[in-house]
DNA sequence: CCAGTCGTTGCATTGTGTGCAACGACCGTT
DNA sequence: AACGGTCGTTGCACACAATGCAACGACTGG
């Protein structure tokens, strides 16, 4: 919609695959060098990037503090915490919260795992949303004809031999996790990892973020791990009254 | 020096404080409601602002990606890591890694503790700068007027007693730590945390990141903290090695 | 010492962002 | 059910701000 600004906006991907120069960034924006520098030190301005020591380009601090406060303005988050920590230290296991925000799901929280087996993750990471458990339940809650359309858009990377292998296989396998209201990923984005999953739920009872517990099977296997789903349930169900019962005072302001 | 640009990323840390609907954003930026639209519109299409369910602006997940995606780009946090969790493995504490970006400091990566009380920190958090053990030793080696010019533009909170006051007291300790090659934080950020940190340079000998180990007193005292001195700055020492000793292929492509 | 590259600046042009005013949707009120 | 109010949205004419150009200066390698 607006030219300049769309420009300055693409420089940002452009320049998270690596460090570029000033020529680099005109050339693959298609303008003109001038125009190129004005816009960089503006996105400078803002802290958006920063300049090395090699005058080469690169993305700046100021993304990490924005993501950073994005993170903690979201409320579900703030009234989830507690109860994570609670989940975690019940069970011992990895907990995440994920929420879903225009075809992409990404991790919110996460309370380690006190075991010393660690799966990798990171908050704010993008999920791998055709396997994932908090995937699973996030988008069997949207609408058909998004969903429909999300899923057909949407890449089935063969992680391991259980991944989602195609959309055929994903919305057979959604209408199965709507219908029970909960869902699990055994194996299905890394061989040794499974987790089960359970949704919280707005005042008007849509989906508004999921949860899970995730273990590698040295740990406990999938049959244990399912024993906790009553408990990861349980845990989901709390934030959902607590999120959906007392609406926090709208605006203090 | 982009106007247009310069709006539209003012936007930004002004959603960061929290949602704000199209009218609370023209007034704050003093544009005409049009313009704001257009603007968050924009914005909106690269994946920066969302738009919730209740018509309000809110960061986006974009944000998110990029900032990942920035710290993965950082080939000093590369490098480390394997060096920090082999420290983590044998001290049991939290290490962090963490870098100067102009007038900031923020963490790159961390390995949490493995006991359970752990102190909170976030990857891209901005550290605590007039107190922190690592932000001693990145401020310690900048160039002497910039010093001079960042100090006496920094706040410095009173988190406790054992805060750096003011400017001078702060200067003074940087020569200290400039000195001697590591930096302690006993207790001036959180009254029962203590850290002890030593410094990544690169191949001309300038600072690039400072690694630190950190733990609270009902683990160890600080005194027992400062028996692992020489293994943090032989870790570190490690990193600087690898990162100075042999520079990887500029560029593959 | 010179040729080549790269970042930077001032300037004239026009294209692009801007504010305005009018519209339509929605909400709560009487 | 009709009304006033608020809020987001659109089309348009104008003016300003963003653009590309060309020239300059710093730096590098031959």
């Amino acid at each position: 919609m607006s030219q300049t600004v769309d420009r300055a906006l693409s420089i940002l991907p452009l320049l998270a695959e690596g460090p570029a120069d000033l020529g680099q960034v005109a050339d693959r924006l298609g303008v003109h060098k001038s125009t190129a520098l004005r816009l960089l030190r503006t996105l400078h301005e803002h802290g958006l990037v920063y300049r090395q020591s090699d005058q080469r380009y690169r993305l700046g601090a100021r993304l990490f503090a924005l993501a950073q406060q994005a993170v903690e303005n979201l409320d579900v988050r703030e009234i989830a915490h507690p109860h994570l920590v609670r989940l975690n230290e019940e069970c011992g296991h990895t907990v995440h919260l994920a929420v879903y925000e225009e075809g992409e799901v990404l991790y919110i929280d996460k309370v380690d795992s006190r075991y010393p087996v660690r799966m990798y993750s990171r908050i704010g990471k993008p999920v791998a949303i055709t396997v994932a458990a908090v995937a699973k339940l996030l988008l069997a809650d949207l609408p058909e004809p998004e969903l429909r359309a999300v899923a057909e858009k949407l890449d089935y990377p063969l992680y391991t031999a259980r991944s989602t292998p195609n959309a055929a296989a994903f919305l057979k396998e959604l209408a199965v996790v709507r219908g029970q209201g909960w869902a699990t990923d055994l194996g299905g984005h890394e061989e040794s990892i499974n987790c089960v999953a359970a949704p919280v739920r707005g005042a008007d009872g849509r989906v508004v973020a999921a949860m899970s517990v995730s273990a590698p099977n040295v740990v406990v296997t999938s049959d244990e791990l399912l024993t906790l789903l009553p408990l990861v349930r349980r845990t989901a169900d709390a934030i959902t009254r607590e999120y959906s019962g007392n609406p926090p005072a709208k605006d203090s302001a």
